[in-house]
DNA sequence: TTATTTATGTTATATAAATCACATAAACTC
DNA sequence: GAGTTTATGTGATTTATATAACATAAATAA
């Protein structure tokens, strides 16, 4: 399908934007709209959609109520994605109990850890420990984890990972690790994207234009 | 300079992998290294380094050692980059005491909130009230913040902070804000790298290519 | 010292991604 | 219902980004 590796994701931004006009009361949606809040021209808007054949009327525009749920099945938003953290540390922790993912229908089912302190396998999202892992994901079917192990654990972790039904992880260590084969890494680099930010305010010529959106 | 805008994520990624080859004893790198560590090609190596006159030797390749130091002028990294964080909770404070950023040079000065429980002034790094927010930047000479209030928060507080010193921010909330003129937004989208990621697995066919690195 | 090797630096080429532009069809107007 | 408007859907074009290719110079070897 020639899919361009950032089609997806706008994807998923058109989505938002759509389920919060349609909590304004809005029922139709312009490449326009779609355009101006998540910073595209509208002929990428549509030019994604009609990757994907979401079509809208010649005049009319886009049903949102219609697109939304196309792009649910199309995104998996459908099913429950159901992840676990591994490592329980201030970071971790966070994570486990960050609102933002009920809300986009994530659910953090259970979280990871060595260290017998953190340990809760009575709390509402319980801490386990590590060693359960492999039993744990196999019997709950996850295909997604969150790392937020120390830096040298990470490689370890990974290894473990990739003989389980877990394929693909968030890594928030510094630390960038490749994809390969059948697992796939995305990189959460707060350090990095801290450095960049400050590249960009002290030495970028200041082009009126965007970074990104 | 026709900045390509990835190439300075990449020099510092370069600048990574060699700190760490450092670590090891080498002293010597070729742009082949690089690009195995990076995932890249080395022609590109040699042609981010080229873009910004980092220039090795035509046979015995570039010496660490004289790279990182240019590179850490170059990114920045020789001044103490102070950032504050907005909104201290679960994230806000893991991000406070996240030790990986003390290792890259950044150094978190200080926290915000406008829940009274949370505040402490006399912590190691303190925890202000967030009226004290525009003293605090303008005085410290702050030119970057994290932000980790509620989405529902996130638009006023970029408001306030446009009128500061505050020249850019790493936004945490599920709702991506644009940049604008002088102020410059990296969303750290963590739903959103979710979603992408349950899509990849999923859906996504299976080339055996990378997604990122 | 001359020949040979090898990794850089840079130009030419290929690939990827986004925008432009316009023909088409649905919805409005008169 | 014929004419006009307007937003889609898509092929052509432009721009951005990465790779390939190679001439060049430093290092080694003979």
């Amino acid at each position: 399908m020639n899919t361009n590796h950032e089609v997806i994701r706008r994807l998923s931004k058109y989505r938002n934007v759509m389920r919060k006009m349609k909590e304004l009361g809005l029922v139709k949606v312009f490449s326009d709209n779609l355009a101006d809040a998540v910073g595209v021209s509208p002929s990428l808007v549509r030019k994604d959609f009609s990757m994907f054949n979401l079509t809208g009327n010649k005049r009319g525009g886009y049903r949102i109520d219609d697109l939304v749920s196309k792009l649910n099945v199309l995104l998996g938003k459908d099913k429950k994605q159901k992840v676990v953290i591994i490592g329980c540390g201030k970071l971790g922790q966070a994570l486990m109990n960050h609102n933002g993912f009920p809300r986009v229908g994530i659910r953090v089912v259970a979280g990871f850890d060595s260290d017998p302190a953190v340990l809760d396998a009575e709390a509402p999202i319980p801490i386990l420990h590590i060693k359960e892992i492999k039993d744990f994901v196999t019997k709950n079917q996850i295909s997604v984890a969150a790392l937020t192990v120390p830096e040298p654990c990470v490689q370890g972790m990974v290894d473990t990972l990739k003989k389980t039904c877990v394929k693909g992880v968030i890594n928030f260590a510094p630390l960038p690790l490749k994809s390969s084969d059948g697992f796939l890494v995305h990189n959460m680099n707060m350090e990095q994207e801290i450095e960049n930010l400050f590249y960009n305010i002290h030495f970028a010529e200041t082009n009126p234009t965007d970074s990104d959106i």
